[in-house]
DNA sequence: CGACTAGTTGAGGCCAGTCAATGTTGGTGG
DNA sequence: CCACCAACATTGACTGGCCTCAACTAGTCG
């Protein structure tokens, strides 16, 4: 029984929904490549280990996963028995409110980490899309305990990794709470543009992955607002958009933007 | 060297404000009490945690401290070195915009901890204030770390407590992010409730610790908003509210209220 | 090609914000 | 004890930012 078959139980057994019967996840390469060999690895869940540390670390035979564009990797309510670090596309985490409007959560790019909410009572939070095709590998939770009880180092890595997603979070209800339209967006193009520039791609020009509807919801915005907040930022010669690519042209002012009176 | 002059050296080397010389902290009880013997102990911590692991986090030395209504615990940028556990009263946290706007992040009850987001880079990132006069409990982190090496079930604990901040803090950006007002608030009443039955008090009467102004800022409204909206529940029979005392009258009906469509 | 999704733009409405006046509460000191 | 004051709360009138509804365009895919 390998992990995938595991993991395809959990998609399957979890959601009630139309897609239920689709299979959600492919399994892309048994020979469980390792986190020491990664290019990832100064960004990603092993980040800042010492050598003999990582070696450990890839006995943990992470197994990477391949979901396409728009395919779901898990859902709120499914099992929870692993994390998922992204190895090379982008994701959204979202949950769903009673009325099944969707609230994105988060966007997730190469070296971060998804599910961590699913550890308190051992059931996934959010649900996780895909939002192109997408690698992840999946970090077994229970073995990841394992090795934090083995290393000190990597078990203050957890610690951190939790840690920073709360702070994180409470930044997007600073966000939610007390800015205006503009001054979201604003805060929206900085932060992904200081992500990219972390991953070593461009900082001031890259394509968004997610459609207007979805950089809404994550704002707490319609999406006719976000449209007409990237034609006026455009016609103020603040960026360059067209459809998904955007070219940040005065990063000042975007930061004046953020930081202006309500 | 006792826990509190370090404390209180964090405390006096953080903030530039106003309130830098004035002392932030005083310490009640320098014979530290233990957790096997709190009436928390179900629900804070060490909660779940077997006999002999519970002794060993008596051996964590905990150190009680009094903040008085108003005062502040720790400020952001303040050096972390230990979460707090809420033993009596309650207080708040929250983070500053650029601009000093103030958002309220989180409310937080006898058996919470607050904290957890100073992990990732050694300094808090929130500030906590007292809503009345409040008893906390320092846990030195460094302790805690240690504890959870030697003890697998509380290092499954520590992940649980992080976990479920993440979760927690998940669903209030769905409620800034898609609620209207009325949802909101009706939300945070019965939050609250659920709060207050859990550690065992009335569930439809409570007293609120916090400002309409402060729940305008948890909750993205204003103070007026909030008012209004209590007169207008109150006006309905939904609810009881005279001041800061409120009580539930009809508790289907602000489910229903949260429920409800956009 | 037609159907569909994503995006843009305009017109109008409404919810929550703003400004302002007044009422209420709680703490302090004479 | 009461007077006083400051902080908190309520309520009204008005405003405006964002939502809603709608029409239209552009690109994609079977």
């Amino acid at each position: 029984m390998g992990t995938v078959a595991a993991l395809q139980t959990v998609g399957s057994t979890g959601g009630v929904s139309a897609r239920a019967f689709k299979p959600l996840l492919r399994e892309v390469s048994r020979s469980t490549p390792t986190c020491s060999d990664c290019t990832l690895r100064t960004h990603c869940v092993p980040a800042g280990l010492e050598q003999d540390t990582l070696g450990a670390f890839d006995r943990l035979r992470a197994s990477r996963m391949r979901i396409k564009r728009g395919d779901t990797l898990y859902r709120a309510t499914d099992r929870f028995t692993a994390v998922y670090a992204v190895r090379s596309g982008s994701c959204k985490t979202l949950i769903l409110s009673e009325q099944g409007h969707e609230q994105v959560t988060g966007y997730h790019m190469p070296g971060e980490v998804v599910g961590l909410d699913g550890i308190d009572n051992g059931v996934h939070g959010c649900q996780v899309v895909a939002l192109e095709d997408t690698e992840v590998c999946a970090l077994p939770f229970e073995a990841l305990e394992r090795l934090a009880h083995d290393s000190t180092s990597f078990q203050h890595n957890m610690y951190r990794l939790l840690s920073r997603e709360v702070a994180r979070d409470h930044k997007t209800m600073l966000l939610l709470g007390s800015m205006r339209a503009e001054q979201r967006l604003a805060a929206f193009l900085l932060d992904l543009a200081r992500r990219y520039q972390a991953l070593g791609y461009s900082s001031c020009e890259f394509i968004l992955r997610m459609t207007r509807e979805e950089i809404g919801s994550f704002l707490g915005l319609k999406l006719e607002t976000v449209s007409r907040l990237f034609s006026r930022f455009h016609h103020d010669g603040v960026i360059q958009v067209q459809g998904r690519v955007v070219k940040l042209l005065d990063r000042n002012a975007l930061q004046r933007l953020v930081g202006a009176e309500p």
